[in-house]
DNA sequence: CCTCAAGTGGACGCGGTGTCCACTTGAGGC
DNA sequence: GCCTCAAGTGGACACCGCGTCCACTTGAGG
């Protein structure tokens, strides 16, 4: 059975308040209640789609991710296939950079409770990036996939940008990371 | 002045009865009035020296990290000074999963609210890494010293055992990226 | 228009946090 | 040995956010 009118007004409700607070204040401050009043929403209907913090921003996050995966899978190169591996996993560290850019709020959001690595999405730029280094020629690509993720993680990238390192400065930085493979 | 008596043995309770509780649960599981009562302690006397979690787990940590950073100052090759930067890079990824391996409970508790990048510690093996990548000749090494310790963040290396990886795969992954400096 | 399942919202109980302050203890002066 | 008082102690307290529960409302289909 579908979604009822009101339910589907009220979920929009919810994502675009949630999604306002998350930006303006950090992800941290938000409660599930202030969501809640953001929204014009009890608390009960709040919890009886997302049963936390993190799983809003995955909802929030979903879209623009959903993006750049169809980009890698059949985008035009180097983000696309077609490129070598060196140029792909630069232009996809470039890619990842932006959207942490545009959304580090969300991403930082998401990940309440170290849930990063079990999140659907970290598993397809695993994938994504395993592929890469296999085809490079590289041993033990499935450990390496995530060693060669760790740099992108949310809390690095705040951390360097608070600091005034800019987004070229890290994008470089991965660019010769990525061309060593 | 000194520590009075009582309050030196409190302390030392204080941080017995933590890391037992870290290593058993995991550190996310223990709250502040446990501690307390496991040690035999008031609330209040907890909260004058530690005001959270994090602040215990990073007390524990210390006299680790200090062993690991003398040697890294003034032990032998490769691990000390002497060796070229590559091997010592490899070298010091050796130790450090070592040391996630034997503490991760610790380090991962050291860890409450995103604080990990900036304690002490992490500005030490920052300082190292980057002095390393300078060494070798590397482009602003600044940033790059971020990007090579990220491989280590606690949860990844968590995540990666819990997935079945050893720890000796992961060393060989991170000795890899250490040569291709 | 009626029915009833889907949806709503706020009251509630729980558990952890951090503070506060009346009491205790130990170190140093005599 | 005793006295003093600052350092240290511990538990009661108020607060806050979480997640649940259930009596009520709403809308879709017959």
């Amino acid at each position: 059975m579908p979604e009822r009118a009101d339910a589907a007004r009220n979920r929009a409700k919810i994502l675009a308040a949630a999604e306002q607070l998350f930006t303006t204040r950090g992800a941290a401050e938000v409660t599930m209640e202030d969501i809640a009043r953001a929204a014009g929403v009890g608390r009960g209907t709040l919890y009886r789609r997302y049963p936390d913090r993190s799983s809003i921003a995955v909802a929030l996050l979903d879209e623009h991710e959903r993006r750049l995966q169809e980009s890698l899978l059949r985008g035009d190169p180097p983000l696309g296939p077609g490129a070598p591996p060196a140029e792909r996993l630069a232009a996809f560290y470039e890619a990842m950079v932006g959207l942490l850019e545009r959304h580090a709020p969300l991403v930082l959001g998401a990940e309440v409770g170290h849930s990063r690595f079990t999140t659907g999405a970290y598993g397809f730029w695993r994938t994504h990036v395993r592929v890469l280094a296999e085809t490079a020629g590289a041993a033990d690509p499935d450990v390496l996939a995530d060693v060669l993720l760790a740099p992108l993680a949310p809390e690095l990238f705040l951390h360097q940008t608070s600091r005034g390192v800019s987004s070229e400065r890290i994008t470089a930085a991965l660019r010769q990371l990525a061309g060593l493979l």
